[in-house]
DNA sequence: ATGGTCGTCTTACGA
C-alpha cells in the first residue's frame, strides 16, 4: 500500500501536477492539505478520472481544506472534533479495511502560527498552540492502533529538520514551545516514520519558501511534513519517498510529496 | 535586520 500526503496549495491550481504525480506514483491513498476550496467546487470529476474513486474532503473558501483520495473504499471518521471550535477544515480522517483489520488515516494541516513566537502578542500563534494541546489530549484520551497520521504539521522538531538550528531557534516552526507540544503529541502513540528511515544527523526538509530565487541552491528548507505510524505497524513499514524533485516542476508548491509505502493487504 | 514570492476572500492577508 503506497500512501502519499502532500501540502498543494491550491487543489484546483495544481491538478495538472497532481495528475503527473498520480501517473508516476500510483499511490494508493493521496493526503492533500490547503487544498483552498469549498466543498461545492471540489475537482471530484478529474481525480475520479484519475483512479481515484472515493473521496473524502473538507474545504472552505480560501484557506485550509484537507483531503483524502484513495482507489479503495474508505470509511470517513465521524467523530473526529472541532478543533478549537473554528470549523476551519484543518483534519480529515478515514479507514481502510486491510486483510489484517482496520487502519485508520488522519491527515491534518496544523495552523502555520503566524510570525511572532508569543502566544500574548499573536493570536495566530496562540492557536497553534491551543490546536496541539487539544490534539494531543484526544489523542491521550483515544490511544492511537494501526494508524498512520499525516499532514503538514507545521513544526520542524529536530535539529536537522531545518537548515539552520540557531538561526531558526526563535522561528515559528522551530521554537521550543511547538516542539515540545508536537512531541507530546507524537508521544500520545505515534513514531516519526521518517526519522525511522534517515538518520536524525542527515538534514532533511520538505519544504523550501518560495521567497528565495533559487530554492536548491540556497537549501535553506524545513521538515514541516510528517508521516507517523503507530508501532504496530513498524513491521509493515517499506519506504519513505521525498519527491524533491516536484520542488522544481512548473508552478510549484512550496511543499514537496512524501510517499510511504507499507506492507498491506488491502481487502 | 530586512526582504524575498506565492495564492486567494487580490491593492490585503496568510503562508
Amino acid at each position: 500500500m503506497r500512501l502519499m500526503t502532500w501540502n498543494i496549495n491550491s487543489l484546483r491550481l495544481r491538478l495538472p501536477l497532481l495528475a503527473r504525480l498520480a501517473q508516476a506514483q500510483r499511490p494508493d491513498i493521496i493526503c492533500l492539505q490547503e487544498t483552498k476550496v469549498p466543498d461545492g467546487l471540489f475537482p471530484a470529476q478529474p481525480l475520479h478520472d484519475l483512479g481515484y474513486v472515493h473521496q473524502h474532503y473538507c474545504g472552505m473558501k480560501g484557506y485550509n481544506g484537507v483531503a483524502i483520495l484513495s482507489r479503495h473504499p474508505m470509511t470517513r471518521l465521524e467523530d473526529t472534533p472541532d478543533w478549537c471550535k473554528k470549523s476551519d477544515t484543518r483534519h480529515i480522517g478515514a479507514l481502510l479495511e486491510t486483510r489484517d483489520g482496520p487502519v485508520t488515516v488522519h491527515d491534518f494541516y496544523v495552523p502555520a502560527g503566524g510570525d511572532i513566537p508569543d502566544p500574548a502578542l499573536n493570536e495566530k500563534f496562540a492557536h497553534k498552540l491551543a490546536f496541539l494541546d487539544e490534539v494531543t489530549a484526544w489523542f491521550r484520551n483515544t490511544p492511537p492502533e494501526r494508524t498512520i497520521l499525516v499532514g503538514d504539521l507545521n513544526i520542524a522538531p529536530l535539529e536537522h529538520d531545518v537548515w539552520s538550528h540557531k538561526q531558526l531557534a526563535n522561528t515559528v516552526s522551530h521554537t521550543p514551545p511547538e516542539i515540545e507540544r508536537l512531541n507530546h503529541w507524537q508521544r500520545t502513540g505515534f513514531m516519526d516514520a521518517m526519522r525511522l528511515e534517515v538518520p536524525p544527523e542527515e538534514k532533511l526538509y520538505t519544504w523550501w519558501s518560495y521567497r528565495n530565487r533559487d530554492w536548491k541552491a540556497s537549501n535553506r528548507g524545513r521538515r514541516l511534513d510528517h508521516i507517523w505510524i503507530t508501532p504496530d505497524l513498524r513491521p509493515c513499514l517499506e519506504r519513505i519517498e521525498i519527491l524533491r524533485d516536484v520542488r522544481d516542476w512548473e508552478s510549484p508548491s512550496d511543499h514537496v510529496p512524501v510517499t510511504i509505502d507499507l506492507d498491506l493487504i488491502i481487502s
